[in-house]
DNA sequence: ACATCTGTTATAGCAATAATATAACAGTTT
DNA sequence: AAACTGTTATATTATTGCTATAACAGATGT
């Protein structure tokens, strides 16, 4: 199985954070799968034209996140770790900057709303 | 007026980023409103013991973001430039990352919209 | 007028981070 | 045995964050 990843060279986001973030994205939208191997560390650097240590950045983040674990026969496989508590403390934390940039560009509570429900359609998640 | 702020020198997020957040947040919950000026670089750099660039850093990317105007008589003064779509944009974009985040670690729908109505009760913006 | 405040700009130095490049090591698979 | 896995180590380059001085031009208060 080869995923595209694209990777924006021009961003200010470092490229392991792209290639996390698009990891993350990917495990939400079904794409990957709890068990599933990423490809290894030198063959997606290949692939996708970086470093080999900048992709086995991107899976130590996802490790200590606790999003994949990595098994010295398979790889990287995703495992994921669900500390709810936890994660539930970093959304409020993030949410409340991001919620307080909206406010100010008059963003209503109804319009975050609406957002809301239209990105979680595509997490095939609980209700 | 003198507001304090409450800075980590332990925390990854840089200090003129911290700064630029409570400013925000600040004026999300009404504790600078429009035409309120901000102290003077100097001022609040020797109040809460960091340089002056890092203050003027924090300015500078709130003017870049439409948050204020800086006046050489006034300072840095509170004035939101509400570009909306723009916006919307950038709130879709953070939120999609975030909320992969959240549906992977089995946050549902309903708990994240139950944070959004506990933050934006703190924001005096519309309904 | 003079001293003092404002933002702005320039230059420099230091530490940490991001990304790359080799290289080697210890397991696993074929 | 050869080819793969993650892991670790070292080194280099570029960028960023923060600090430190210093100076300049405009506005303000006495």
């Amino acid at each position: 199985m080869i995923i595209e990843f694209e990777m924006d060279f021009n961003s200010e986001e470092a490229l392991y954070l792209q290639l996390r973030n698009q990891i993350i994205m990917g495990i939400a939208t079904s794409q990957f799968h709890e068990g599933d191997s990423l490809p290894s560390v030198r063959q997606l650097a290949d692939h996708i034209g970086i470093n080999m240590h900048t992709v086995n950045k991107a899976y130590t983040v996802l490790k200590q996140e606790g999003f994949v674990k990595v098994d010295r026969r398979k790889g990287a496989v995703i495992a994921i770790d669900i500390d709810k508590m936890r994660a539930m403390e970093e959304l409020k934390k993030e949410l409340q900057v991001i919620l307080a940039k909206s406010s100010c560009k008059e963003i209503s509570k109804a319009e975050v709303h609406e957002l809301i429900d239209e990105i979680y359609e595509d997490y095939g998640g609980l209700e």
